[in-house]
DNA sequence: CACGATCTCTGACTAAGGTCAGCGATCGTG
DNA sequence: CACGATCGCTGACCTTAGTCAGAGATCGTG
């Protein structure tokens, strides 16, 4: 135990300097490192100065100096947004853009110098290290979001899962036009649809739809191939029967396929029961049901 | 390759920013993370205040208002070097030692909740990808250098290797007297030991012996078994070759039991060629042998 | 259209981190 | 023992990052 943490502590020096000295040697353009930031922030779309302050947590006086350094650098220039006189856009100029651009090749180059010294086996294995630091760290962040269900990053999440499911059934599986036929089951009142999201990424999605009263059912539940090995089954899992008890149920059920086996260790390790077939989908061949503790609200 | 630039600029942000937020948190005492900093390099030893200054590449004069605050707090005592009058020694008081103490466990928290979000097998997970990526990254500040056979270290790195020759050796092999006979073959004139470092640590070592002049001999090349995988080996015999030239060989030759695979396959892509016997070692079944290319100097 | 809330900006101020020139004591060497 | 080099210290100065208190314009609501 204490053996990891002197492995933590020794990373983090070893990353933090290499990374710190090169960035030093990179990142230093004319502007201080603060304007720098703010400046990649607003990036090629702009953004409300509000916003800026929010993602920054800057405070307004300063948020407002810097924007005002920027604008006499000729890299930005604001205007009032025409939604609301108080807030005021900002956006990059053409020399804006190109100093974005720069920042952008130059935390490229950190990244390459990093990797430089390291030859390129090394230098693969460190990548693929990272990648899976990466995600392990990040898993973190998960978080949920209610969408519709023909949400265009609802579908695709959908689409990933039954392609997913065709390729893993014996015999294939055919959505027929089940994804838009289903999808008002998924709405209010008598469902939802979640996304799962660790960042801007979808990391996976899920379904609860009211079957009678007090009981819901979980379907379409899918993580990204990605983001398999992150626990974020079971936390989606956790998630998806606190909608079901939003929605009145205290008796979550769903079914599965067979072939589906990580599923269904989950599923039994969550507290799930085997029951009888409550349903006649073609491609089930296991049913499952668990009795919610009472809300304690 | 692009992808993995991205990679590495995700990993450096989510983890810089975790860390980043949980420093600030527990490292923040009433004085300067700075001033902390140098109270941590000073160290239960103490410091001389020019060695202090390279270290943590201070200014002179910020350097010293910054001791003059740990003074005024009652953390360290300064005073003048009793080796050369112009030097000050710095060391720590009680308080100081307490101190430290206080940064050390404080250090220990910050890796404590990186891992702790993650619930432990994932945490044992990124512990075990950062050794690793910490090994890869530190490798590269590989250096070596030449010491006594009879240092403390080299004798305990010999040791080490000795004993894995025994273990995978069939029949064993028993070093008998060797490590305090043949040492005077690797110091000067005749010889040379080297220790391969990282940091303190000492990651393998090797010795370069003359047999005739113009013939080394390469012996006790062993590398530590945590730094294998991390390119010392091939870093070590270069550096051992360049020895041997300044020794005045032009050929450089050794000898190898052939339990030691790994060893054999370096010696052939590094341009090693059997040749036979050159010696009645009762444990080598294999005599290689290099020209080296002409000194460029 | 009055009024409180919201949004951005300006001015005044602070702490941390750091640079630079020069001073005085000490050291090593001729 | 004179002289230049070295070492640490002080004073003066600078930038960056950040806080806080209002001012002025605009918005939403009654």
């Amino acid at each position: 135990m204490s053996s990891d943490l002197a492995t933590v502590r020794s990373f983090t020096r070893a990353f933090t300097r290499r990374v710190g000295v090169l960035e030093d040697r990179f990142l230093d353009r004319d502007r201080s490192l603060g304007a720098s930031r703010l400046l990649w922030e607003i990036g090629h779309d702009g953004a409300v100065v509000g916003e800026l302050r929010a993602r920054l947590v800057l405070d307004s006086g300063y948020l407002s100096r810097l924007l005002r350094q920027l604008e006499a650098d000729g890299l930005v220039t604001t205007s009032v947004d025409p939604a609301d006189g108080r807030r005021r856009r900002v956006e990059l100029t053409a020399a804006g853009v190109a100093e974005w651009a720069e920042l952008e090749t130059r935390s490229d180059r950190v990244a390459e110098q990093l990797l430089a010294p390291l030859g390129s086996r090394r230098a693969a294995e460190l990548v693929e290290l990272l990648a899976r630091a990466d995600r392990l760290l990040r898993a973190v962040d998960l978080r949920f979001e209610t969408v519709d269900p023909a949400d265009v990053e609802a579908v695709a999440a959908l689409e990933a899962y039954f392609a997913e499911l065709d390729e893993r059934f014996d015999g294939g599986f055919d959505p027929g036009d089940t994804l838009t036929a289903d999808a008002h089951h998924y709405r209010a009142p008598e469902g939802r649809f979640v996304l799962a999201r660790v960042g801007e990424e979808v990391a996976g999605c899920g379904a609860v739809q009211l079957l009678d009263p007090g009981v819901a059912e979980v379907k379409r539940m899918w993580v990204a191939p990605g983001w398999r090995g992150h626990a974020v089954g079971g936390r989606l899992l956790a998630h998806l029967e606190r909608v079901a008890v939003e929605l009145g149920a205290s008796t979550v059920r769903l079914d599965t396929n067979s072939a589906l086996t990580e599923a269904i260790t989950m599923y039994e390790t969550r507290g799930y029961v085997d029951i009888p077939a409550y349903n006649d989908n073609p491609f089930a061949r296991r049913w499952f049901e668990k009795v919610m503790a009472p809300d304690p609200t």
